[in-house]
DNA sequence: AGTGCGATTGACT
DNA sequence: GTCAATCGCACTA
C-alpha cells in the first residue's frame, strides 16, 4: 500500500486550552476549520467547524446577559467548557464558553464539515442529504450525540468530547449578522467559511 | 402554580 | 416561501 487508509488522514490531535484564543470574537474566528470530536459510545465522529457565532461579555443577545443563572452556568465557567441548553423545546445547541471564570461569555458552534463517523451520524439523523447532516447547530448536535449530558464537559481535559487541529485550513472567513436573534441582532459576530456547502442558514447571509 | 418565550427544525403550500 | 411543534427555564405572584 503506498497511501494510508482515508481515516488515518482525518484525525488531529488534541488542541491544548491555550492554542485558542480567550477572548470571545476572536475565539469565534479561530475556531472555523478547527476539528469538533465527539468519542461516543456508538463509535468516533467528527466534523471540521465551518460556522460560529461570537456571545460576548454584555451582549444583549447573550444567554449570559441576565446574568448566572442554573441554565447558563456552564457559560460562566473557565474558558474550554460546553455549554449545551435546549432550543425551542427541540434542538440541543453547543457553545464553548470563553473569557475566563466567572464571565458568562461563549461560541455557539453552529455547523461543521463532516469527517468522521458520517454512517453514525447519518443513522442518529435518519435518513438524509449529507448536505443537512450537520449543517445547523441543533443538527449538529443530533448527529454528533451532543445533549443535556456533556453540558459543562471541559473540552480540555482529555474527556470524550474535544477540538482538534485544522485537517485543512480555514479558508476565507465570511462575516455576518447572527441567525434568529432579535436582541443586538445588528452586529456583525456570525463566522462561516466561504463557499463551505454545510454552512447553515440563507444563501443571502453566506456569499 | 401559571405564563411566555426562544441562539431551530422539518413539513408543507 | 410560511408555520407549528415542543419544553426547560426564568419570571411573576
Amino acid at each position: 500500500m503506498t497511501s494510508a487508509p482515508e481515516h488515518t488522514l482525518a484525525a488531529p490531535r488534541r488542541l491544548g486550552r491555550d492554542a485558542l484564543p480567550h477572548e470571545t470574537v476572536a475565539l469565534a474566528r479561530a475556531l472555523i476549520g478547527k476539528t469538533l470530536v465527539h468519542e461516543a459510545p456508538e463509535g468516533r465522529m467528527s466534523v471540521r467547524i465551518v460556522e460560529t457565532e461570537a456571545y460576548p461579555v454584555g451582549d444583549a443577545a447573550g444567554h449570559a446577559f441576565i446574568g448566572q443563572t442554573r441554565r447558563n452556568a456552564s457559560l460562566f465557567r473557565a474558558f474550554g467548557h460546553a455549554y449545551v441548553y435546549l432550543g425551542y423545546g427541540v434542538s440541543w445547541l453547543l457553545n464553548v464558553s470563553s473569557e475566563s471564570h466567572g464571565v458568562g461569555a461563549g461560541v455557539l458552534l453552529r455547523a461543521g464539515e463532516p469527517i468522521e463517523g458520517v454512517d453514525i451520524m447519518m443513522r442518529r439523523r435518519g435518513r438524509g442529504r449529507l448536505a443537512e447532516l450537520t449543517s445547523g447547530p441543533g443538527k449538529l448536535c443530533m448527529a454528533m450525540d451532543v445533549d443535556k449530558r456533556l453540558d459543562g464537559a471541559d473540552f480540555f481535559d482529555g474527556g470524550p468530547l474535544w477540538l482538534g487541529e485544522a485537517v485543512r485550513p480555514a479558508g476565507d472567513i465570511g462575516v455576518s449578522v447572527r441567525i434568529g436573534i432579535t436582541k443586538d441582532a445588528e452586529r456583525p459576530l456570525r463566522f462561516y467559511e466561504r463557499g463551505n456547502p454545510f454552512v447553515s442558514g440563507p444563501r443571502k447571509l453566506s456569499p
